[in-house]
RNA sequence: GGGGCUGUGGUCUAGUCUGGUAUGAUUGCAGGUUUGGGACUUGCCGACCCCGGUUCAAAUCCGGGCAGCCCCA
């Protein structure tokens, strides 16, 4: 490790300004993630682990309510499969790990471990969907992928390897294909801003930037601590790009064979790492209420004068707030201090201190990990107290973020200010026109900002501004950052 | 993509320059005293990133690899 002297230290030793540093230990620190034998891939622990848990789960349900079906591919896509579109190949190669060898002897074809799996799905699409009666198709798959990036690697958000849903959906129509783009980033939006506490800006892509194969790109871009943008879930509407490779064709009412219209989407185990970032503090994780694997622990104070009294009403805390996920640390080979240290480091919402003297007043001390403000509850008032307390925390924690974000973005009309914002670590709101030299010509200027979304009023409220580049006319209003 | 730094018990660390029995702390395990913001104490377990070279002898020197971190694009 680098010499740091001061990492050997059990709790958070960075101040969140270091980001990478102060990343990394509340990664560690808090038990989240552990690096592995293999480059650029993590174990999630038992805690991160259940989180992702609840993000799959909360997102599942409302794909399943809206009639999305879980279905699962293969691992491996044959090169010839992989590569029947260009573009989306094109995209995807450089990154792509392959598997040659079968024990000792080499493969016929060799196999590509999917980086995405439209490749591999929409052969069998194409198999599966005959007529109208046939659409709309909406599957989805929770599985993992792998892109070797050669970027350094960093836990959660930059890994090789990574857990996410792709939801891959089929319609007779452009319109119908398009109206599922509301459902969809509106499940990621509602999923991340009431569990995650994150508010995001939402927006197409510019063309530049879209994904590759995609007609157009819907993002969620969140804004990290150290003023870097990153990209969250996404949603793409492919048109008939990969109908025509893939050759997913239907026979319409009229019984003429038409191409399909396709969307793809996703959302991914980084949503961990930026939702890690954005709360946490200089003591070690914050986590949501509403997210959290444990949402209070509950701490006894014992004295051998005291000690059966106290435990009696410990216990009879844990079953009052049995609604709860709720944790009676009974350790006895550490005292309080060390577990109110070690459960604030490890991310947990509320502390509830149980001692003698809480006995005999009928009462017990709650502390919130978010602000640490101490409150004594009676123990007859406690599980409604909780439960307002936990939203409270929930509450607050969007807010926060939502302020960190308003905060984050400002206009600029003209490059000198685009790069004064992007220089205070901010997102630049920037009028400009659609030409791919401009982009570019901005991203020079701006020292290595890039386009990162375009809000859907972006073009009404581009009227009547300028271009900041080429000082024409401009096509609408678009975020722009330095991005991870 | 470019540059820099670092790999020693589970974790952190001394030792590396100047080759010779590997330092200390912490965790863990067993015991005792403790417990309202990281307790004390006794005993025990436990390590030189990998491959090659130089040498009587390599954690240390040399070459290559792998891994992690930081900075810049």
């Amino acid at each position: 490790m680098a010499g740091r002297q001061e990492k050997d230290e059990k709790g958070v030793t960075a101040e969140k300004d270091e980001f990478s540093e102060w990343f990394t230990q509340i990664m560690l620190k808090a038990d989240l993630a552990d690096y592995t034998a293999v480059s650029g891939c993590i174990a999630f622990r038992p805690t991160s682990y259940a989180i992702w848990e609840k993000i799959r789960d909360e997102v599942d349900k409302r794909f399943k309510k809206e009639g999305i079906k879980n279905v699962y591919f293969p691992l491996f896509i044959p090169e010839k499969v992989l590569s029947k579109e260009a573009e989306h190949v094109e995209g995807f190669t450089p990154e792509v790990a392959w598997v040659t060898h079968a024990g000792e002897s080499k493969l016929k074809e060799r196999l590509a471990i999917r980086p995405t799996s439209e490749t591999i799905m929409y052969d069998s699409f194409s198999k599966w969907i005959r007529s109208w009666r046939d659409l709309p198709m909406r599957l989805n798959q929770w599985n993992n992928v792998v892109r070797w990036e050669f970027k350094h690697p960093v836990p959660f958000l930059r890994t090789r390897e990574f857990l996410w849903n792709e939801g891959h959906t089929v319609f007779a129509s452009k319109e119908e294909a398009e109206a599922e783009m509301d459902f969809v980033i509106g499940t990621y939006d509602d999923v991340c801003r009431n569990f995650l506490a994150l508010p995001s800006l939402i927006g197409r892509k510019s063309d530049k930037e879209k994904f590759a194969g995609a007609e157009y790109t819907v993002s969620m871009e969140f804004l990290m601590p150290h003023g870097k943008a990153i990209q969250g879930p996404d949603f793409h509407h492919d048109g008939q790009i990969f109908a025509k490779a893939y050759d997913i064709t239907f026979l319409n009412e009229e019984g003429k064979k038409e191409y399909a219209y396709q969307n793809t989407f996703a959302i991914t185990t980084r949503m961990l790492g930026v939702m890690f970032a954005i709360h946490s503090d200089k003591n070690g994780l914050v986590l949501p209420p509403r997210i959290a694997p444990t949402q209070a622990v509950i701490v006894p104070i014992l004295f051998d004068d005291s000690r059966d009294e106290v435990l009696t009403l410990a216990r009879d805390v844990e079953e009052k707030l049995s609604k709860f996920e709720v944790l009676l640390d009974l350790r006895e080979e550490h005292k309080p201090g060390y577990k109110f240290n070690e459960w604030e480091l490890k991310g947990v919402p509320l502390r509830i201190e149980v001692g003698p003297k809480d006995v005999e007043r009928k009462e017990v001390v709650l502390v919130r990990r978010d602000t640490g403000k101490k409150e004594a509850v009676k123990v007859r008032s406690l599980a409604a107290k909780v439960e307002r307390m936990l939203e409270e925390i929930q509450e607050s924690l969007l807010e926060k973020a939502e302020k960190f974000l308003r905060a984050g973005v400002v206009e600029a009309k003209d490059l000198l200010s685009v790069e004064k914002v992007i220089r205070s670590k901010k997102i630049a709101f920037v009028p400009l026109c659609r030409g791919v030299e401009c982009e570019d010509m901005l991203k020079y200027k701006s020292g290595g900002a890039k386009v990162l979304n375009i809000p859907f009023d972006g073009e009404k409220r581009a009227k009547g501004k300028t271009c900041v580049v080429c000082g024409k006319k401009a096509d609408y209003l678009a975020y722009v950052g330095k991005s991870y």
